[in-house]
RNA sequence: GGAGGCGUGGCCGAGUGGUUUAAGGCGCACGCCUGGAAAGCGUGUUGGGGGCAACCCCUCGGAGGUUCGAAUCCUCUCGCCUCCGCCA
């Protein structure tokens, strides 16, 4: 969330943020209700005082204190009712206020996100028809979608044989790959509290959840680590010193939403997933280089799997709430017909927007604490990562070839083929 | 799961209803001292909100409650520790 006070003195800016993320914000109702609530909190603290001088006042008799203390008790009483519907509407609304925006990203819908760099390899060229990656890997025996779906429903997936082994091989290539710029690999709890959820940026509850809550808890399968690595450092004042914070966490992921279309086939949109995803806690203005960082390891990532990608800036109307800018990589999967673009990373810039919600602080120069920017960035996503591989990579006669770049990762494996 | 104990500022720690305006220490910042430093001495230092300011309000794990008045009493809740039970 922005600060309350920033967002009373810019208006204008915010009303303009909304509507160029193209959102719909009852944002006068929340000026509204804010005025309404600081004068009446006004009052409240004026009541306050009077009821705390008198407590403290040693002139006064136990009598004298009860008659006028117990008035204004009963007042402050009255007060707090009249308050507590507006803070909690103005509450509400606040919740959904957006991150600023980054002056540069394409202004627009999801379509005008901007191309803005290619990945080294080529698209593949194929002498035949290429396969999409559910015939690919069923042939090869390296997914039982129909035994997950007796098991636990459409949307999950069996990993077996070399399946398996591209999971762990992939994981330990993306996880070395941050682990070479600093990151601190992480194994996290695979759910959270709901504060957290909220607080990260995702809504525990309600219409619009896309996540997993246990019944009778108030705990949530997490739908990727970024929630539970910026959890760590919640509601710390962190020490400078040890900034940047550089996580690497690998855990599950877990997200209710439906597949739904041709697109999203296979293992493309799926309940659960492994995903190794990068988080940073760090000084204001280092957040940019870090952005521009975890883009270039992403980069990387996807070059050393010899897997053809472009680089999206992606537009205002399609960020989400928290991030101020974002990158997207999408590879090519050339087993949709006739090819396409899917997404298969993504890295946003936070600022400060989810350290307020989450309280991580750091001490500046004149030892004011200050909130710190988070970011957050894929380092390699499992499922995703294994329909582009699996989609560039085969063979006229449905093999898989491995990039040289997982060979050490698959015991040395350079073709996954039939048995 | 059962029994008991404990949560106080960046950290440690005193504090069982009213000068607590949260003692004391560590750390940190500034100053004195010094050729420079250390030590020593002095001053400041929880965090958040409001106000031009003086100053005011909130904040002792969290949420309620009792009271003129709560870190302190009550209820619920979260976390940590010890012992027992169960268990890979």
């Amino acid at each position: 969330m922005l600060d309350r006070r920033f967002i009373l003195e810019n208006q204008d800016l915010i009303r303009s943020n909304i509507a160029r993320r193209e959102m719909s914000v009852d944002f006068d109702r929340f000026v509204a209700l804010e005025d309404q609530r600081r004068a009446l909190q006004k009052k409240i603290e004026d009541v306050r005082a009077a009821s705390n001088a008198i407590a403290k006042n040693r002139d006064m008799s136990v009598d004298e204190k009860r008659a006028q203390g117990t008035a204004l008790r009963e007042e402050e009483t009255k007060l707090n009712a009249e308050i507590a519907p507006i803070e909690a509407e103005a509450q509400q609304i606040y919740l959904t206020i957006p991150n600023l925006t980054y002056e540069g990203s394409p202004k627009g819908g999801e379509d005008a996100s901007a191309e803005i760099d290619f990945g080294k390899a080529p698209k593949p060229e194929f002498a035949f028809q290429p396969k999409d990656h559910i015939e690919l890997m069923e042939n090869l025996g390296m997914v039982n979608l129909s035994a997950a779906a007796k098991v636990a429903g459409s949307g999950f997936y069996f990993l077996t044989g070399a399946g398996a082994l591209l999971e762990m091989a992939l994981v330990r290539y993306g996880l070395d790959m941050a682990m070479a710029e600093g990151f601190t690999p992480v194994i996290t709890p695979d759910l959270a509290r709901d504060s957290l959820m909220q607080g990260a940026g995702f809504v525990p509850r309600g219409n619009e959840s896309n996540t997993y809550r246990i019944e009778d808890t108030d705990l949530n399968l997490i739908a990727t680590s970024e929630i539970t690595l910026v959890g760590m450092t919640a509601d710390e004042i962190v020490d400078t010193s040890k900034l940047p914070i550089k996580l690497a966490g690998m855990s599950h992921c877990f997200r209710s939403e439906r597949a739904h279309g041709s697109l999203t086939r296979g293992i493309y949109r799926v309940h659960q997933f492994t995903k190794t995803e990068m988080v940073i806690v760090c000084l204001p203005e280092e957040a940019e280089a870090h952005h521009m960082k975890m883009r270039e390891i992403e980069q990387r990532v996807f070059d050393g799997l010899e897997i053809p990608y472009r680089v999206l800036e992606i537009a205002t109307g399609d960020l989400g709430a928290s991030a101020y800018r974002k990158f997207d990589l999408e590879a090519w999967m050339p087993g949709r017909s006739g090819g396409s673009w899917g997404e298969i990373t993504s890295t946003s810039n936070c600022t400060d927007f989810q350290a307020r919600r989450l309280n991580i602080r750091y001490r500046d120069a004149a030892g004011k604490p200050q909130f710190a920017y988070t970011l957050n960035g894929t380092a390699l996503s499992v499922c995703r990562a294994m329909i582009a591989l699996v989609e560039n990579h085969q063979q006229a006669d449905g093999s898989i070839r491995i990039p040289a770049a997982l060979r050490p990762y698959m015991g040395g494996m350079e073709f996954i083929r039939p048995k």
